[in-house]
DNA sequence: TTCTGTGAACTGATTCACAGCG
DNA sequence: CGCTGTGAATCAGTTCACAGAA
């Protein structure tokens, strides 16, 4: 019944809003308004009340934001009410320190599979969060993705077989990828694509600090 | 001598064309024109010749770019024609996954120190593709960044201390910092940080399923 | 009076379309 | 001719400034 054109920009902000709030809500404050938001997550107050705005109309003029309904709305629009099934491809130095993460669980994921080509590790148990899994072969990787119901994979694979494993995950239905690997993949249109790169956002601060030594240390802070 | 106002946008496009061009230098190319390139890194031609522009005259009408010209070109732009020196502060399941990728070394970085609260862990070695290095204290970090000369840090320590941490780095000289905990920092001007958040990313694609799910699969594509 | 929600103005980035160099 | 480099047009996102709800 209500938009569906919350802007990219807004949408990227929401976690950091969602965080700020559940701070806020350990810190026993019933509401909170656009001036003290803003300042926990170091934008401005304007930039705040039209993210939100985007939203509905979630505030009380004359008062601010009631920080319970605003978590509940924003996790709403995020779609982490229930909690998300993701699975983790490659059981390398990546994949085993993502198993251990404890932040993906307090933040509305569980991670319900692992995948790994090699047979050595096909079977082991892995201590997660929130339980023990067993780690899977990769010639099984559908049926895993589809038994577990997995909704959203996280690709921590070698890069030279990283665009092979999206395009199984895609043919078996998963419609959400997250990609450690130093690789562009290319999927069909309506599979949402998030790239991290360490070494690109390495080689942004090095820039940085390049500009900075040419002339004089006065400079850039901040990415986005 | 030259400009200083490259967008914010066109720098973190550069490393992808890098990683382009080093590809197309594999394939023996000694030219690729901006509908290559575009093609190669996932942009539109237009895009690729604007933001190779802001950077100089570098392509030859008619012809295209010289792929090894430009790669040292952009790599002198993005400071990183010497080797930038990188220490990981926090030796847990990310810390100790950053020092075993050799993604970094490829890329113009190398790891020349690792630091560590823990007592138990201070003394260890630690292999990396650039060699072997020892755990220092955390007591020890001001004369760690020193005497390594360490341009970049990167923070994979348990949210709790993480401003801290930061606080003393940019004390101790640090002028760039690359954070994977789930918090904000707040650091003096000058001092450039990026922020690599894993929850917030799969929150974003999240939103996407939320959204595809509520009225029909056809959706949003990519990230940016 | 206090603070939200929002049009309007502005700023920055992308795309278009073409002049002009090799 | 083919392709770059770039002004001009467009688009998206941010900031301003204020009307109006509580």
């Amino acid at each position: 019944m209500e938009r569906q054109s919350v802007p990219q920009t807004t949408i990227q902000r929401l976690p950091a809003y969602l965080r700020c709030l559940l701070q806020a809500q350990e810190q026993r404050m019933p509401v909170v308004n656009s001036v003290e938001l803003a300042e926990m997550c170091g934008t401005n107050a304007a930039q705040v009340r039209k993210d939100l705005s985007y939203l509905g109309e979630l505030g009380t003029r004359g008062i601010g934001y009631d920080v319970k309904a605003l978590i509940a709305h924003i996790s709403s629009v995020l779609g982490i009410t229930e909690r998300r099934r993701a699975a983790v491809i490659g059981y390398g130095r990546f994949g085993g320190a993502l198993l251990g993460y404890s932040g993906f669980a307090e933040r509305g994921f569980e991670i319900v599979a692992v995948v790994d080509a090699d047979p050595a590790k096909v079977g082991t148990l892995v201590q997660t969060p929130s339980g023990e899994i067993a780690v899977s072969a990769i010639d099984d990787l559908e049926r895993v993705m589809q038994e577990a119901g997995v909704e959203i994979a996280i690709l921590a694979t070698p890069a030279s077989v990283t665009q092979g494993m999206a395009d199984r995950l895609v043919a078996a239905g998963v419609r959400a990828i997250l990609n450690l690997a130093p690789v562009r993949l290319v999927v069909p249109e309506g599979i949402a694509v998030r790239q991290v790169c360490l070494s690109t956002d390495l080689q942004v601060l090095s820039f940085h600090l390049a500009q900075n030594a040419q002339h004089g240390p006065q400079g850039a802070d901040e990415q986005e």
